[in-house]
DNA sequence: CAATGTGAAACCATTCACAGCA
DNA sequence: TGCTGTGAATGGTTTCACATTG
């Protein structure tokens, strides 16, 4: 009666139907940057399992949403399965996801210095203030912008994300300029609710919100 | 046949079978800190979703888990609604949460100087790093203590949550110490898993981290 | 035998749909 | 009429259980 009751998991050959559910994404994700830093050739699911606090069938059934069988019996191959992943979702191997600070107060200079800030995929491509002072005077390894030329530079520099260090009662108003601009996702560190429309992003990581998620917990 | 095939949602008036699902209690909390920056004395589930992006359904069910009623067809009251939240989790009306911030690099120190990190139910209580002469120089309205008090300052300052900001390869180390401390929860801006035991709560906000898990939206 | 691969069951969360109330 | 309260349906994720394979 309701077209697709079955999980609709398949990676056809053809490409076609090859959803996989959200939480398995962000684990498959999350496990290729993992396994980038291992130096075993193979690894079993419990190995895995052990590695990242997952169930290890849970870590089975993501890797069968992708539909590679590299696996039985052995535990997996480990740059096989990585390269799968990285196919699968777009990621480059070599590190070409760009992304910009927008705010250089503490926190947004901070994550500028941070030398691990860029690593993995990620390149760190630029950072911006409204405070045009501030853009001049900072030193940075990284080429820093008056925000006003946030559309510009985000276009021209192929800057897929942001991370908004912004005072909150500005954060709104940059995150609806970001997404004009057709930015991929935004990592939040104010700590207020940004709305954006579906299909972007947003992943709030401000002190204050964290620790009133975990109250919960 | 299945023992609890029901939701098991209901708050008996005894304390039992109180059991609200993870998702829901985190909205709520959230919810919380939302209500008390509102001056608007009531309000409908339908303001609520708008101003959070959750869907209304889910706010009003959220609000059903809690048990109370004291909204039918005027909206719900906020100040009722809030002292609710607050009660069910324990939450401080006052700002009594003590947490800390252990690893005063750039992020650290960023944290720290940030005023807007002691706000809402959170008091940032002290600071921790490892290099003694940094805990002195840095100067900050928040008292800094060399990492070797960790454990004894914890106790005595009652600290029940702790900011990660430790380079990572000192992660796990720093977070064992933690947990041995009875740490409630850790916000891990590491780019590193953390493993911990059951109970204690990790929030990963380390801004690789985030991106990578945004890679797969 | 210890591993994966996988259908089916169980579990959990969200959404629908509507009764009842102010 | 517009709101909450709530049982039931739906939809999605995890876990079980076991056949299969090196």
């Amino acid at each position: 009666m309701n077209a697709r009751h079955n999980p609709v998991i398949k990676t056809t050959e053809d490409g076609q139907e090859n959803y996989i559910p959200a939480p398995s994404r962000k684990r498959l994700v999350r496990l290729a940057m993992l396994l980038g830093q291992q130096k075993k050739q193979k690894m079993t699911s419990s190995e895995m399992a052990a590695l990242t606090g997952w169930n290890r069938t849970v870590i089975r059934r993501d890797i069968y949403f992708l539909g590679i069988h590299n696996g039985v019996s052995n535990g997996y191959d480990v740059a096989v399965l990585r390269a799968e992943i990285c196919r699968t979702f777009g990621i480059a191997e070599q590190g070409v996801h760009a992304f910009c600070v927008v705010g250089l107060g503490n926190l947004g200079t901070a994550l500028l210095d941070d030398f691990s800030i860029s690593g993995g995929v990620f390149f760190l491509a630029a950072g911006f203030d409204s405070n045009m002072n501030r853009t001049e005077i900072l030193k940075s390894s990284v080429p820093l912008f008056p925000t006003l030329d946030l559309e510009e530079k985000i276009k021209s520099l192929n800057i897929e994300y942001a991370v908004l260090s912004v005072p909150d009662e500005k954060a709104q108003f940059i995150t609806d300029r970001l997404v004009r601009c057709g930015i991929k996702g935004i990592v939040n560190y104010t700590n207020t609710f940004l709305s954006v429309p579906r299909g972007v992003g947003v992943e709030n990581a401000g002190t204050i919100t964290v620790l009133t998620k975990m109250i919960a917990t």
